[in-house]
DNA sequence: AAATTCTCCTGAAGGC
DNA sequence: TGCCTTCAGGAGAATT
């Protein structure tokens, strides 16, 4: 399940083989994503440069002049760049064709996304309503904590609207509230600044250290080049329900909150 | 209107 | 062994 720091890891991976080439065709295998793949989206592609492979939130982004192509991993999706004679796999639903290589999507789930946008990224309706990016610098303990006091949601959920701040998933999220030790479910408007950088500081720093790492690794991720990537990082909580906290030794909890399954020591984090 | 719940999907894992 | 059920989760949509 991509995260930021995966989906990084797959930009990084894959911009050197795509910038500058000019696409020779595009196949829709499968259109049906998250939201249907639109039916002209290989004539619009062929034929045109790819200019640069940026990244906003978990949304990457193939520039061209005439526009941007949106792609967007879901749950399960992968890129991988292979010889484009490569054989299909079953859940293989787009090639985009660069010469003897072809970038493929594959994503079991099909909770994943490829949106053509005829205009600069920025002005994507998706894109436009975000919040700033965790590891620039607009990012930072003060505007979390002016988020947080001006509503009453748990800790973890301000954490990952997408509004607030993006790119923090449900597994970096458990994570960056353990390493600032700060309960999952605190009220938002009942932490302090001082707590507030803190907390900041840690999403950075786990979102970072996963990057340089290549990128953590749940089940079914693969590098560009289709090698795995790999538990660098330790995940201290996520998944350790039962276990003991790596700090204190008392018992890991997990609860479901905001839907989703949350990891804490009940000792460390208040 | 902010906060919560629902929804899409399928591979993996667990139960009997 | 094999069928059935349950679960996971990004993020937009729907609901409260």
């Amino acid at each position: 399940m991509p995260e930021l720091p995966e989906v990084e890891t797959t930009r990084r991976g894959i911009a050197p083989h795509l910038v500058g080439r000019t696409v020779t065709t595009a196949i829709v295998r499968d259109a049906r994503l998250r939201w249907p793949v639109q039916a002209d989206l290989p004539q619009r592609l062929a034929g045109r440069t790819i200019q640069a492979v940026g990244r906003r939130a978990k949304y990457l982004l193939l520039e061209f002049a005439e526009g941007t192509l949106l792609v967007h991993l879901g749950m399960s999706g992968s890129l991988r760049v292979l010889p484009a004679t490569t054989p299909p796999g079953k859940h293989d639903h787009f090639d985009l064709v660069v010469g003897e290589h072809c970038l493929r999507l594959r994503d079991p789930r099909r909770f994943g996304a490829l949106l053509w946008w005829p205009r600069q990224p920025r002005e994507h309706p998706r894109l436009a309503a975000l919040g700033p990016e965790p590891l620039s610098e607009a990012f930072e303990g003060s505007m979390l904590a002016a988020a947080g006091r001006s509503r009453r949601v748990a800790i973890k959920a301000l954490i990952m609207d997408a509004k607030v701040v993006v790119g923090v998933g449900n597994i970096y999220a458990n994570e960056a509230l353990f390493r600032a030790g700060i309960h999952p479910a605190r009220r938002s408007d009942r932490i302090g600044p001082a707590r507030y950088e803190r907390l900041a500081t840690e999403i950075k720093a786990v979102l970072a250290e996963a990057i340089a790492q290549g990128g953590t690794t749940l089940r079914d991720f693969q590098r560009e080049d289709g090698r795995p990537g790999y538990f660098r990082i330790q995940l201290k909580v996520y998944g350790r329900g039962g276990e003991p906290c790596p700090a204190c030794d008392a018992s890991l909890l997990e609860t479901r909150l905001a839907q989703r399954s949350t990891f804490y020591c009940p000792r460390c984090q208040r």
